[in-house]
DNA sequence: CGCAGTCTTGAGCCGTCTCAATCCATGTGG
DNA sequence: CCACATGGATTGAGACGGCTCAAGACTGCG
């Protein structure tokens, strides 16, 4: 895929997206905050193996979602920004651990509640449905930058990736470690590392601060990412 | 990937899977034949670009689905068996081409049809969100295999994974090539092919052909997969 | 000021990709 | 029945790039 999906959470009021959230977010319009919201930097919405009560929309902060492999490595399957949904794409057990990057505010409903509702509310299980098929999306891209044979086209596709669900600006802040993106990418820490420090020397970014970013040549991150 | 800050619980990889297809697999029952089934190896059941029109569900063979990159590479993203369905997980429009590996026979439904049904059939609507689910945690999967380093973790749990699928019997008929597997692995070819020679001579499995493969040592791919 | 965590950078090794040749199974035509 | 063509699969040699090991720099905080 030449260019990765629209990300399907919108920051604005829904647009006939086919994937919309419209339905879900109305729903979570009078939803209640979340046990324990806001939540601190490091603190988890939720853990791998937790049976799943509830689900989450994010209102503000980002978040980190890893699963824990068998051989004691982390793969970060995804990062989840304000209006972003938790929970929905999970079946009886979380598959991974949902933990706060920053101070995060957020939202919970039921999942026991939700399914109920979508019993009687036939927009709602449509939506749910649609939310799934989002999550879905998602999860191709991102196997779609695994398979991505160089560190230099992962590197570039995240940027290019992230800048586009933070809005397009120039200037990016990262919420994330530079670990978080190295497991997301399936790299070493030492080899993002290294790849932003060439991609800041070629000019192609520049590097304010670990947690700064500006896109100085969008063309050439895009011709990178192939 | 490198050590875990606080590995609170013993790693998960594998959680029994909702399979609750029975609903849509009941709606299937009186589905009709899809138009050019059964289709021939090679021939297309949809094409990536393609507007979604119907969803499919294959009766007998094997399907490979594959993303067309933007560099010229091919991204395959998953294989299809009898009792799997097709065009479900997508938005507007394909984001894959699927292609019959096999002598391939399929049912197919009109998705409007399916979506209108589902405004008034609750039981349907849910469980097109779990089939979407479904599809989600599949691609996760996948995503995992392809942010394993190494060649032959990859393909250990490439014969683990496919073998569960054929039922867990000893031996397997592969339906798909050597590039099938290598695309789908984010792997070359030889890369592929070398690993399977090795796992061979190792004893761990034997090529009885190129198609047909047997596992002796179980445990030990298991362990290979980490 | 020192500590701890994060990030950067260097040197060398190892595994996968690339390029290339060969083998094998199948099918076709003489 | 065999020679040949074809496409898939295997295998080898060498180059390249990311991982490992290791050291040092930077940041925030006590």
């Amino acid at each position: 895929m030449t260019a990765l999906r629209k990300p399907t959470f919108a920051p604005m009021p829904c647009e006939p997206r086919p994937s919309c959230d419209c339905e879900l977010s109305r729903v979570f319009q009078t939803a209640p905050a979340a046990p324990h919201s806001p939540f601190s930097p490091g603190q988890a919405l939720f853990r791998q193996g937790d049976p799943v009560r509830q689900v989450f929309r994010i209102q503000s902060g980002a978040v980190v979602s890893y699963s824990l492999l068998s051989d004691g490595r982390r793969q970060v399957t995804g990062f989840h920004l304000p209006g972003g949904f938790l929970g929905l794409e999970a079946g009886v057990s979380h598959a991974t651990t949902a933990e706060a990057l920053t101070t995060v505010e957020a939202q919970a409903l039921d999942r026991s509640d939700l399914a109920l509702r979508a019993t009687t509310d036939n927009a709602l299980a449509r939506a749910l449905w649609q939310a799934s098929v989002g999550a879905f999306q998602r999860s191709e891209d991102h196997a779609l930058i695994l398979a991505r044979q160089g560190a230099t086209e992962r590197v570039a596709a995240f940027l290019l990736d992230f800048n586009e669900r933070l809005g397009g600006g120039d200037v990016m802040d990262l919420p994330m470690t530079r670990q978080d993106i190295a497991d997301y990418l399936g790299l070493t820490i030492h080899t993002v590392s290294r790849t932003l420090s060439q991609l800041q020397s070629d000019g192609v970014i520049e590097a304010k601060s670990t947690r700064h970013v500006r896109l100085l040549r969008r063309t050439r991150l895009e011709w990178m990412r192939a």
